[in-house]
DNA sequence: TTCCTTGGAGAGTGGAACTATCCAACCATG
DNA sequence: CATGGTTGGATAGTTCCACTCTCCAAGGAA
C-alpha cells in the first residue's frame, strides 16, 4: 500500500507518518520507483505500536526510536535484547546530588533491594534508569516529609513482584523471539496507564468506603 | 522571608517562583509594602509540593493549579474535597469514538468493574478521568492484539485494590483534614513513579530468573 | 541624595511534536 | 505523447508548554 492508504488505515495524517519515517520510528517502505514506496501490514502494525508508545505511554519520540531499535537489533541474543529494550524505556530527571533527601532515598532504596534480594537490580544499581527514577521519587517524598522508608515501600515492591510474574507469563505466551521482545515492550509500557488508572479507581472506591456518607 | 531567600532555600530560580505565583500554584506572600512581600515556611513547603507534582509526577502546570485549588477549597467537606483533588489529577487523550477497539475496551472495563463491584466507579463511569484513561490504554492494547480482557486485567485490579488500602492507611495517619487531603494528592501522585519503577525492576529480576544465563 | 534591591508584568526562549509548503519524479488518462 | 494530478522526500513553519529575561517603579540602605 502507498503512504496515503497507510495514512487512511491508521487514521494518522500523512505528514505525521512522514515525520515518523524521518525520525526512524517506522522503517522505510520498499522502494518501487525513485519517488514511490510500498508499505505492508507490518508497517501498519508498527505505526499502531509507535502511536501507543507515544500517546498512551507518553514516551518521547527519541526514546521510542531507541527502544524500537533495540527490539529489532538482530545482533543481540534474546535475553540481552529484551533487557536493552526495557532498559531504554524510562525517562525522568536525574537525582539531585549533594542533597540530604537524595542521600536518604538512596539508602532506603538500597535497603529495600537487599531485603528483597533483587540481585540483578543490586548489580546494576543506579545505572538502571528505573532505579534512578525510584530514587528521585522517594527523595521528593522525603523532602515533603511523607513516610517512604524501606518498610513503607515494601507493600509496593510486593505488588510489583506479583505483577512482574503476570507480565512475564503474558510475554512467554508468545512464540517467536521478536514477538516476545515486542510484547515485553508493549505490555510494560501500555499496562502502566492501566495499572495507574486502576489504582486511582481503587483509591476512590476505598476512600468512599472509609469516609463516604451513605448518600 | 523575601522572595530571594525563598529562591535560595528551595533551590529554584527566582524567576521560576514568580512564574508559579503568576500561575497561582503558590499563594501570594503577605504584602509588607507596595513592592515587597513576606513568605513563610508554608510557602517553602508548597513550593516543594508543586515541584514534586510537576517534575516527579509530570503533571502539567494547569492541572497542578486545579488540584491545589481543590485541596484548599474550604467550602467543600472533607470527602468531596478529597475526591475533587484526586479527580482533577489525570490527563490524557480521550477515547476515540466510533472505533471498534474502543468499543471492546469499554465493554471489558465495565465488565471488570462489575465483577469487582466497584460501585462508586460504576456510578461515575467514564466521567471519571481515570476510567477514561483506562479505556484508552486498553483500546490501544486491543488494537495491537495483546490480551487485555477482564480476566487479564483482574490481576492488576487486585494489586490496585491492595495498594489503595495501603495508600488510605497512610492518609489516615494524618490528623487534620488539610494534611489528609494534601497527603492524598502527594501520595497518589508521587507513589506512581515509585510503583512503576519497582515494577520495571521486578520485571528485570523476573526476566533474568526465567531467561537469564547464569553468567 | 544616590544607588542597589525588590516584586510584578510582559515579552522572549528553547524544546518537543507535529504540520504545511515545495518540488521533482512518476503514473494514468486522453 | 502531452498533461494534470499524485507521490515521497526535504525544509521550514506552527503550536504548546515551561520556563526565563528584561524592564520598571517603589523601597530601603549608606
Amino acid at each position: 500500500m502507498k503512504l496515503a492508504e497507510l495514512s487512511e488505515r491508521s487514521g494518522l495524517p500523512a505528514a505525521t507518518i512522514k515525520y515518523y519515517l524521518r525520525e526512524q520510528l517506522l522503517p522505510p517502505g520498499r522502494r518501487i520507483t525513485a519517488t514511490q514506496a510500498e508499505y505492508g501490514d507490518d508497517h501498519l502494525r508498527r505505526l499502531r505500536l509507535v502511536r501507543a508508545l507515544i500517546q498512551v505511554g507518553r514516551m518521547p519520540v527519541a526514546t521510542a526510536r531507541q527502544v524500537l531499535a533495540a527490539v529489532e537489533d538482530e545482533s543481540l541474543d534474546q535475553n540481552t535484547r529484551l533487557g536493552a529494550a526495557v532498559w531504554a524505556l524510562p525517562q525522568g530527571p536525574k537525582p539531585v546530588e549533594d542533597d540530604p533527601a537524595t542521600a536518604v532515598a538512596r539508602r532506603e532504596v538500597e535497603l529495600l533491594m537487599r531485603r528483597l534480594a533483587w540481585q540483578e537490580c543490586l548489580d546494576a544499581g543506579e545505572e538502571a534508569p528505573a532505579w534512578a527514577t525510584l530514587v528521585v521519587a522517594v527523595s521528593a517524598l522525603v523532602r515533603l516529609g511523607y513516610p517512604c522508608d524501606a518498610d513503607d515501600l515494601a507493600p509496593y515492591a510486593r505488588a510489583a513482584a506479583q505483577l512482574a510474574v503476570t507480565d512475564l507469563d503474558l510475554v512467554e505466551g508468545f512464540s517467536t523471539p521478536l514477538e516476545q521482545v515486542e510484547a515485553a515492550v508493549a505490555l510494560t509500557v501500555l499496562y502502566e496507564p492501566v495499572l495507574l488508572s486502576l489504582r486511582r479507581l481503587a483509591e476512590a472506591e476505598e476512600s468512599n468506603r472509609r469516609f463516604g456518607t451513605g448518600d
